[in-house]
DNA sequence: CAAACAGATAAGTATGTGCTTATGTATTTG
DNA sequence: CAAATACATAAGCACATACTTATCTGTTTG
C-alpha cells in the first residue's frame, strides 16, 4: 500500500532533512543535498531511492548529474489521512484552518 | 523530537489500524480493540504504549479495564509539518482547502 | 481470601533498517 | 580513449522493531 511506504518513508529523521532542503529549493542534485549532512554518497542514494518509491520526490538526469525535486502530489495521501481523523475534532479542523489563512498573508 | 516519535508510531500499518478504532469509537478497552484483529494481548499492549508515548491516544484506567481515546491534539504536529510544506506549492494548499470545505456541509 | 480477569512487563527471536566499504554504470572531459 | 565525476548497487554488519511465550501487577468477584 502506497500509504504506508509514505509513512515508513518519512519515519526516518534523516529522509524528512533530505525533503525538507529539497522543498526549499526548486531542485538539487545529489551531491549538493550531501552538503551539510554527515552521511556518504551511497546513504544519501539509498534514501533518495526510498523517497522516490514512495513518490515523495521525482528525479531527471542531466547529463552525469540526476536533479531531485519534490513531488507536489507527494503529500496528498497524508494530507487526507489525517484530514480524514480530523472530521471527529471540529476544533482541529478550525485550527488547521486558521494555519491556512495564515499562509495567505 | 516529539516529531519523529508521531511519525514513527504511524509508520506501523497495525498501529494506525489502532488509532483508526479509537478515532471512529469514543473510547475502547484493549480487549475490544483486539477484536477482529489478530495480534497477541501483549502485542496490543506494546502497539498502545508506543502510540501513548507518541501522545496520539490517552488512556484512563476504569476499574480493572484500561479506556483508551484519540488525543485531539495528536495529529496538530504532523499537520504542521505537512502545512509547512504545503507553503511551497499554493494547489496543494487549495486542495487542502476545498477539503475542509467540503467537511463543513 | 482465592480465583478470574484486564493489562503491563520481561526475555528471547526473527526480520527490518540504516549504515558502511567495495564495486559497477553512465556521462563528461582532457 | 583514458581518467574523472556523479550516482547506483551489492554485500555485510549493528541495531531497531514487532512479535512471541511466560510471568507479573492491579482490580473485581464469588
Amino acid at each position: 500500500m502506497m500509504e504506508n511506504h509514505i509513512f515508513k518513508a518519512l519515519a526516518d529523521p534523516t529522509r524528512r532533512t533530505i525533503f525538507e532542503k529539497l522543498a526549499s529549493a526548486d531542485g538539487m542534485n545529489a551531491s549538493a543535498l550531501r552538503e551539510g549532512m554527515h552521511i556518504s554518497q551511497p546513504a544519501m542514494s539509498q534514501h533518495l531511492a526510498v523517497l522516490r518509491e514512495a513518490r515523495l520526490i521525482q528525479e531527471e538526469r542531466q547529463g552525469r548529474f540526476v536533479n531531485y525535486r519534490v513531488n507536489p502530489e507527494g503529500l496528498d495521501l497524508i494530507v487526507q489521512w489525517v484530514a480524514r481523523y480530523s472530521t471527529f475534532w471540529p476544533e482541529r479542523v478550525d485550527a488547521l484552518r486558521q494555519t491556512l489563512k495564515e499562509m495567505d498573508q
